[in-house]
RNA sequence: GUGAGAGUAGCUCAGAUGGUUAGAGCACUGGAUUGUGGAUCCAGGGGUCGGGGGUUCGAGUCCCCUCUUUCACCCCA
């Protein structure tokens, strides 16, 4: 009987296990060099957990089970949410600010398309008890330094920074309730997805009044931060803060790679003042990460009021935008080998067995042919391994002798065993 | 959850109108080559034609169901 693999679900052969492993170890060693510290959770928690944020309607895209206790559990479709129980749980103990990522392997039950599994990936960063709008630049920037790193440029992606408080004031200040904002953020956060008549025409909808529709429309074309000077008083907090935010990321370098953009406002409420998305510059995926500051969500989980701002960037997509632009072939390091000890006389079996081991205990990675077959098909092996070396043991052993061929040049020496053995001690 | 396309060897795909024993390239294994790798040539293994049902003398081909997959919508934490 043949059992199919799971739907939504991927097989990591060699090959795509090189790429996973890449890419994560890209993450960390990012993550690590701009200050971030590793954590990470079960990968099951409480059902109950994940609906604090996101309601019931949460639970049909989450795979939930029943433990034998009765208990509903959930496997993890985000970290988030651990994060904050696990620094919640230590919010005493823990010295501000808190700067740490994660690698988080996720699911969710949705149907699978381009860019979107029901298992992946998701590297996290988030810096927590901090206000500056340093802290935000700062994820921004490490997220930039990561892209940058795999060699994308600021003409592959733009981070498009928008800020949420300052459209909630600017909203605020046309006469729009604060209960209807919500409504009004779904609306608006499809701008860049939709034809700017049906997207005028969907706001009109929600808004009776024409002139204030049009005003929307105005401050939503906005694509730079001296024009919003037209639209919210300059000296107002949320106009000081992303003005700010864009200044830091200017001074750290990555200016080029950021705009404004207030057709960002991303899908959830948690979101309360900075937000942002990666995006391809041709456009043609959909978002490689997205992040922002969420300052109310550890005291809905239970602690106290500490703010936070943080990114969270899935492999899938990632993987594709690095595919098409032809960075992974480039860059992926080949899986290689130090030796490849071959044979070929049945009598030195045994020793052809323990040079490997003494390769293997002075550090180096070694194989062995397992046959004593025909030396062309012994090479043929070491090359497919991409051996560095490959050891002939044979006829020359008589004299207590190896023959070392360097397999980049070809070339090929007779070495006396006993130096060999010291050699590659040192 | 809704809609559309696709499913033949490990991979990419041929296989008019239904008709003998389902093919090719690449990959894999072996040989040419009894101690010298990547090339070439030759040979070989590998298929429940996604699965089930139906129409027919006869189905890879036509019909129905189902599964998987791709893409879009919903959603996107």
């Amino acid at each position: 009987m043949k059992i199919p693999p799971v739907k939504g679900t991927r097989d990591f052969y060699p090959p795509e296990m090189a790429v996973r492993n890449w890419i994560i170890d890209g993450w960390k060693k990012v993550s690590v060099r701009n200050g971030f510290e590793e954590y990470d959770g079960p990968i099951f928690e409480l059902l109950k957990m994940f609906q604090i944020k996101s309601g019931d309607e949460i639970v049909e895209q989450l795979f939930s089970l029943r433990d034998r206790g009765g208990r509903d559990l959930a496997l993890r479709p985000e970290i988030t949410p651990t994060l904050a129980r696990m620094v919640n749980q230590r919010i005493n103990a823990l010295s501000k600010p808190i700067k740490w990522f994660s690698v988080p392997r996720l699911f969710r039950a949705e149907r699978p398309q381009k860019g979107r599994l029901r298992e992946f990936f998701q590297w996290n960063i988030d810096i927590i008890g901090e206000d500056s709008p340093l802290a935000d630049a700062e994820v921004i920037f490490t997220t930039v330094d990561y892209l940058r790193e795999i060699g994308l440029t600021s003409k592959d992606i733009k981070v498009k920074i928008s800020s949420r408080q300052l459209l909630a004031d600017y909203l605020i200040s046309l006469g729009i309730p604060e209960d209807k904002l919500e409504s009004i953020y779904v609306i608006l956060d499809k701008k860049n997805k939709l034809p700017p008549d049906t997207f005028e025409k969907i706001l009109a909808e929600q808004i009776p009044d024409t002139s204030t529709v049009r005003k929307i429309l105005d401050f939503m074309s906005v694509d730079s931060i001296p024009q919003l000077k037209d639209f919210v008083e300059e000296g107002s907090s949320a106009f000081l803060n992303i003005k700010c935010v864009l200044d830091n990321l200017d001074m750290m370098g990555v200016g080029d790679f950021c705009l404004y953009d207030p057709g960002i406002v991303r899908g959830l409420a948690y979101y309360t003042g900075i937000v942002f998305e990666v995006h391809d510059v041709a456009g043609e995926l959909r978002a490689i990460c997205g992040g922002g500051r969420y300052d109310n969500l550890l005291r809905d989980f239970g602690g106290p009021p500490v703010s936070a701002t943080g990114m969270g960037m899935g492999d899938c997509v990632l993987e594709i935008l690095l595919k098409e632009r032809g960075l992974l072939e480039k860059q992926l390091p080949k899986t290689k080998i130090d030796y490849f000890v071959s044979c070929v006389d049945e009598n030195y079996k045994d020793v052809t067995v323990e040079v490997t081991m003494k390769l293997r205990s002075a550090g180096f990675s070694a194989n062995f042919s397992y046959k004593i077959t025909k030396l062309s098909k012994q090479l043929k092996q070491a090359s497919e391994q991409n051996a560095a070396k490959c050891i002939i043991i044979g006829d020359e052993f008589k004299n207590n002798k190896l023959a070392v061929k360097d397999m980049a040049t070809g070339q090929q020496e007779l070495v006396d065993y006993d130096e060999f053995l010291s050699d590659i001690k040192s």
